[in-house]
DNA sequence: GTCTATAGGTGGATAGAC
DNA sequence: GTCTATCCACCTATAGAC
């Protein structure tokens, strides 16, 4: 029901919109290269949104809602620890397989994402960061890593994946291999800090 | 000798385009407005540099440089761990003193960097990283951290200080505090990975 | 809702005079 | 070496006809 089968031009728009946006990044990103692709006029676009900023907010929020539901999925496993590696490595696969989606949430800079935009405000305040906060706070209570502030300790655990995810996906970390490679340094790395964290 | 007193106007151009890219980063640097604020034409730029890329990657060493000068000052420590803390706090310090330089050298594609330039490719493979590598190698040869591939190591612990510093830098940590609070967070954050890497 | 036409702006790069 | 003049491409946004 999220999206209806028949997409109107408001809906066509939008999608060819994330496609320009996710191919070339904010700065690249021109009405008229939506427009030219849904097949309507440059003009056409103001009747469907107030202007560019408005039509780059919408679309800005979908990869948002696709990097949850990655995270989501480490709900699965049965134990806090097991949780909390999952929501890491499913980290790291939506980075990965969605570099894009990735760079636009995570590598932009907070201002240029919503200045009073209707986003979700930025990662460290969104109901997904929360996801990331409870699971450290479970571990925290099962004795699975050592006691501290729960949040402090998730933006620690956020920074690290991020680094590694940000600076693979920049080619930086090209010297690490293919991404099977990469996924076992992430392995790795993210349990040296969790070693790090251990009671 | 490096540069001279009286400026040329390569130097002078150099600097203001310097000054544009840090402002503006990689989008919105123009050969116009460096033209502009040098005080000559657009088209006499021609005659210093082949193109935008030839004066854009010229731009792109100085930061690298200006790296280099904060990293090497962790040498003056006494001991191996001392060294290897101090890069990383010398490291925040370049990432929040320099926050345009940082952007540019860290947090911009490594392909956007230079493509076939006279660039020090990437910081993966430059010098300064092999610096890094150094002081994890010689924290391993006094039982500072535990036995390991170093490079591996320096490749862990570089993501994780990129992670806080690119974090901080996106504004995505802006919940922490001020620059004192984040310095303070910065070096919690760390010492639980050199915990998570002792032996 | 969509179009064409248009206004007014950015930019890179070149030609040719001086 | 530097200039002006120019060309061409790109862009945002609006006005008004249909």
């Amino acid at each position: 029901m999220l999206t209806s089968e028949k997409a109107d031009t408001r809906t066509r728009l939008l999608e060819h919109a994330r496609d320009v946006y996710l191919e070339g990044g904010p700065s690249h990103f021109s009405l008229r290269e939506v427009a030219r692709r849904t097949g309507i006029s440059a003009a056409a676009v103001y009747r469907h949104f107030d202007n560019k900023e408005g039509l780059l907010s919408a679309v800005c929020s979908e990869g948002f809602q696709i990097f949850s539901g990655y995270l989501m999925r480490a709900l699965a496993e049965p134990t806090p620890i097991d949780r909390l590696r999952a929501a890491g490595d499913l980290y790291r696969r939506f980075a990965v397989e969605n570099p894009r989606d990735y760079r636009v949430i995570f590598m932009t800079d907070a201002d240029d994402l919503g200045v009073g935009t209707s986003l979700p405000s930025t990662p460290a305040t969104s109901p997904t960061f929360q996801f990331l906060v409870d699971r450290v706070r479970e571990c925290i209570e099962v004795r699975a890593i050592a006691r501290g502030d729960a949040v402090e300790i998730a933006v620690n655990i956020w920074a690290h994946v991020h680094g590694l995810a940000s600076l693979r996906l920049s080619g930086h970390l090209s010297s690490v291999g293919d991404d099977a490679a990469f996924a076992r340094f992430f392995r790795t790395s993210t349990d040296r800090l969790l070693r790090g964290l251990a009671p």
